[in-house]
DNA sequence: AAAGATATTTGGTAGGACCAATTGGTATCA
DNA sequence: TGATACCAATTGGTCCTACCAAATATCTTT
């Protein structure tokens, strides 16, 4: 982005301005970061368009609601467009929940509040029901992992595992449907699931990593096994493109 | 959105502007949208900072190449800029960072070729060279990160990574001037730096994972151990600001 | 025809002026 | 006293003009 709006950030953060806090005048803060108010306000629309600063006219510019949290979404953004280029990206995300789940059960486990408890045992009767059709499960299943995330305690942490399922939402439910296709899986998984949710509950953090590890190269290993089964064809080769150089096509 | 915004989508798509094809000069399309330029430009960031629309200076303003191509551009460009979100999360990163760092150079050691260890090599002379201004450092230690992480030939993980990085864009570059500060931390860090990298370079996986979760806590504890120093400096609030709504904490 | 110098086009920035909505204070009235 | 009406300062929204810098187009030179 442009470095205006990093140090229009950086000054919020500076003076711990928060949500909903007031910044300074547009004129008094062009002054400030030594630009013209031209210029500030083109950097104050993306801002604004981000979601990060909301602007009220005759009353001023102040820090948006839940600003954090968008600013987590926005650093998080480039994810979406390798979820709509090809499908195959279901290994590297794997790859990464194998650790990042991990984490989130281990602290899981030493941070979960009695609410946190709630949800998660919530969400472990709805997966362990076992829903008819693939999409219900497939919900049930991301609410489990994402009662998780959220007992975690960590933002930046629930927000990528939020990304990473949303990145996989559309290979999760039919690959779930083949997976019950296989013997024992599903008693497999339902038993994992409750080794994993046994070990936050009861705050053996360690048994949880190690539970949640298990699960997921579970998972991992009975999706590639899928894969070799289906045999399709792997990635497409890469794309090249350079950018325009002046020319415009009718 | 705005509706100057919709106005300008809505001509793209009348004209039939393709990816790549160009707009009309700023000062022509302001009067044919019956609007001044200053206007129309603070509408175009918008439009540039969502990716939709890419400006080159003296060139012209174009439509952006489809979001496909975007994220595999985006993903092949060097470092960005440096600035921060909201502080208050890096703890969050940092712990997120032990895990996904170590998981990348150990995936990176048994994937990384030659142009990946070249690419290493050089990121590693770099932050050890020492660059006089923590901005400089910082873009070196971010260039060799992100050289580990594109070594671990993991998209998805690439992409993560860079977008914590942009989480702690400016805290790392203050951070990083007060952790020079600190006796024996550049030889250190450098030290961790180049196990990392040798590890990486000797194909040995799981060296390069200890390596790496080592450099990691090491930097995690010694930013603990900055804030609780700069904690003790703090309250002497330069707060010019009146502030007729939003609170302002201690 | 190719290479270089020059002029034009075009986005980037600066600064001023005015409008419109909000805000806060002041005066007025019940 | 308390509420209301009014007014003035503040502040974001828009328009304008001018100038700079980069990219492009045009012309000149060899």
């Amino acid at each position: 982005m442009s470095p205006l709006t990093d140090q229009i950030r950086a000054l919020i953060a500076a003076r711990q301005l928060a949500p909903g806090a007031r910044l300074p005048p547009e004129r008094t803060l062009a002054a400030e970061l030594g630009v013209s108010r031209s210029r500030l306000r083109e950097t104050m629309q993306q801002l604004i368009s981000h979601g990060l600063i909301v602007s009220r006219r005759g009353g001023g510019n102040f820090v948006a609601p839940g600003s954090a949290e968008r600013a987590l979404e926005q650093a998080m953004q480039p994810l979406q467009p390798l979820a709509q280029a090809e499908g195959g990206y279901w290994q590297d995300v794997m790859e990464i929940r194998k650790s990042l789940e991990a984490d989130a059960a281990y602290h899981a486990a030493l941070r979960a509040d009695d609410l946190d408890r709630q949800r998660l045992q919530a969400a472990l009767a709805a997966v362990c029901a076992g829903a008819s059709d693939p999409e219900t499960q497939s919900r049930a299943d991301a609410a489990f992992h994402m009662a998780i995330a959220e007992a975690s305690h960590n933002l930046v942490l629930r927000q990528v595992i939020s990304g990473l399922f949303d990145l996989m939402r559309v290979s999760i439910a039919e690959s779930l449907s083949k997976l019950h296709l296989l013997p024992d899986t599903v008693e497999k998984l339902n038993h994992q699931h409750q080794a994993i949710a046994g070990a936050i509950l009861a705050g053996r953090a360690d048994d949880a990593r190690q539970a949640a590890t298990d699960h997921l190269c579970f998972v991992e290993d009975s999706l590639r096994r899928i894969e070799t089964e289906t045999a399709r064809a792997r990635r497409a080769g890469a794309l090249r493109n350079k950018l325009p150089q002046g020319k415009q096509p009718a």
